[in-house]
DNA sequence: AAATAGTACCTTGCATTGTATAGTACCTTG
DNA sequence: CAAGGTACTATACAATGCAAGGTACTATTT
């Protein structure tokens, strides 16, 4: 599978899941390599990169499964740039489409 | 804009237009960038690995309007990986959707 | 004739981001 | 108490696009 598309591209799933809902770590890996393939050293980091830049807040929860999670809550600064960054990724997509498809149209 | 985005897309682009019809660099450069902003600097070296990766075959033409271009000819193996690319990119963007939303459904 | 702009090619160094790999540590179950 | 799942962290590396610069030809303007 070419991994080059996943660029920019998790980051916006690690949003837009944020955006649902408060998520640790090791959830986000989970529910995102049902579909695309990704390790825990692709996702902490960008929690990591997000948090320093304001889109998250974090707190710490015990769990009974494991040692505690830390939790990503989205602040409003993190929505909007959701919004922004879904937007983008929908005009991508399409404009990719007119490269591809569109000349013959 | 998300240039991250562009990681991979651009390349796969270069494939799908030079396998509707001989391309030189120049024009893949104004094509593409009718609806992606991409440089100079990103097409040619791109035209250069996939020449040397066989997908493509080049020779000289001569042009009225300037220096002599030089056009890509598709080659069988880069028509079998435009068509896995291509593949590959229906299926990205079929997956990242239902990452983005397809929980809720 | 010189300057400018458009066409056309190429190269180098940098920044970003994902991956591989490894390590730490907690908890449950057999 | 060993194994496996949960959970977080860190480091070194690879791939790719971008910025910036360079060369050179043709046509148009001054």
């Amino acid at each position: 599978m070419n991994s080059q598309f996943n660029k920019g591209v998790i980051e916006m799933c690690v949003l837009a899941l944020v955006a649902q809902k408060d998520r640790y770590g090791y959830e986000l890996v989970e529910t995102i390599s049902k579909k695309i393939e990704i390790s825990e050293g692709t996702i902490y980091p960008i929690l990591r990169r997000l948090t320093q830049e304001s889109f998250f807040e974090t707190y710490l929860k015990e769990s009974s499964e494991g040692p505690p999670r830390k939790y990503y809550r989205m602040t409003p600064a993190g929505k909007e740039q959701t919004e922004k960054l879904l937007k983008e990724w929908a005009r991508f997509v399409s404009d990719v489409d007119f490269v591809l498809y569109g000349e013959s149209k």
